[in-house]
DNA sequence: GCAAAAGTGTTGTAATTACACCCATGT
DNA sequence: ACATGGGTGTAATTACAACACTTTTGC
């Protein structure tokens, strides 16, 4: 099957476009969802910062690239989740030639802390600094994505430590859902799920004082759809009143 | 910008892999969902059949190209709806080239008949025919995606025509769905969340008899998140008693 | 009047938020 | 004892599924 490799190629340089493979990789440090960005030293967007990735290689699949390319280029090795969000091909993206990317979800867990290069940097979702390309958008994206999964899955457990106290867990719900989640309910949520259990040991209290917090675990660390159709949605202060079943539809312009 | 595209090429080639796109068009087709695909006359997989597609274009966004080739190679040009899915890129996913697809859901509602090439044919998605390369792969993610996305949104409008009855629109979605929806409740959901309006006709009962049905329409034709958190859940038949706060908890294996 | 198809009323229940309250610990 | 967090009880709310029942038509 690969006797062909040896004969000139066909016509087809248009249909064969460079492709790269980047990764939005989101850990949560310091109660803030943060990314993990790289700044470029020469032009094209020189000074700006860009996601990490490369370079598609013929003897990988995909996921497996970009695996190698965060181990190898930020020594991001443990990654909890790793998930294809999307694949750019706008024609100019590139302004140097024609390029498309495939980008990808990753997360770390808030326990380990990779040993990053010195171009490289976690940056609060918040507060990006002037982003390289259509990085933002891919940014967008993953936070969006992320935001979903959080509600219908069992995702947290690729967020937080192996095992947690349920006010930790909710500050980590906090950071990457951008809206206060209250420990109460979360862990109704997430109990009455099955996607958290207790591991019967407790955490002592602080300088402070209080009551020693149980600790808790995830049930699984695979992906489970806990609930096909979710929660967690953000408080709906205003008005509670009214006839309202006005609940908020956002409108996707595609 | 464009002045090195005179300069030889650095040695990238295992990085330009060929790339195509695919279209997993869905419509309700006699009371079914169905697939548009075409059967292969040429090694490899020859008489499999295959999702429509294309080589890019330097000049196109990605989009545009699958819709150009669906316009050209199989005459369909009236989609209500197109989203990206996924890029495949298994090394071995063609046996004879390097090559990435990236693969789009596709709807055409039910009322248009676009005018098919011979080789191109709709195949009820519960009996399928032999299908070629991954895209068998293709067609399972655009089906588990429709199923999503009609039950928290209002995407019923790229299945339906403009106008119908509830009837037909639960007849639409039982079949995109594989079960059997009510139309009593049906309507009240889309009613309660704004995605269906009445137009204040009435549709003349049939032969048979009837009360007349009134027709209605979607209030919007773009993508509209009705209920981030959705509804249309298959009926739970089987033992609704028991403490059974027992809802499917599904395992994603990545 | 009767069958057929459409539409309404009503009940039961799961899931969830909000909030008041109780508990265990350090100082 | 009291401040500080952690944890529990519980009411209010919403969104549904299910199903019995009513309405409007053709024959």
């Amino acid at each position: 099957m690969h006797d062909k490799a040896t004969r000139p190629l066909p016509p087809i340089a248009e249909a064969a476009p460079l492709h790269a493979v980047l990764a939005c990789v989101f850990q949560v440090r310091e109660g803030t969802l943060q990314v993990l960005l790289w700044q470029r030293a020469r032009d094209p967007q020189r000074g700006r910062w860009a996601l990490p990735g490369g370079r598609l290689d013929r003897r990988e699949p995909l996921e497996q690239t970009i695996r190698r390319h965060l181990a190898t280029k930020v020594d991001v090795r443990e990654l909890s989740w790793l998930e294809q969000l999307a694949t750019l091909g706008d024609p100019d993206r590139n302004p140097r030639h024609w390029e498309l990317a495939t980008a990808y979800l990753g997360l770390v867990p808030s326990n380990v802390d990779p040993r990053l290069p010195a171009d490289t940097r976690w940056h609060p979702v918040d507060a990006l600094p002037p982003t390289a390309f259509d990085h933002g958008t891919v940014i967008d994206l993953a936070r969006e994505r992320l935001r979903a999964k959080l509600s219908y899955t069992n995702l947290g457990f690729a967020l937080a430590p192996a095992e947690f106290t349920i006010a930790e867990l909710a500050a980590h719900y906090s950071a990457a859902l951008g809206y206060r989640v209250s420990q109460t309910n979360l862990r109704r949520v997430l109990e009455r799920r099955g996607a958290i259990v207790p591991t019967g040991e407790l955490r002592r209290p602080g300088r402070e004082g209080g009551r020693p917090a149980s600790v808790w675990r995830f049930a699984s660390r695979k992906l489970a759809v806990t609930d096909p159709f979710a929660v967690l949605r953000p408080p709906q202060r205003p008005s509670r009143r009214a006839n309202g079943y006005r609940r908020s539809s956002t409108t996707v312009d595609r």
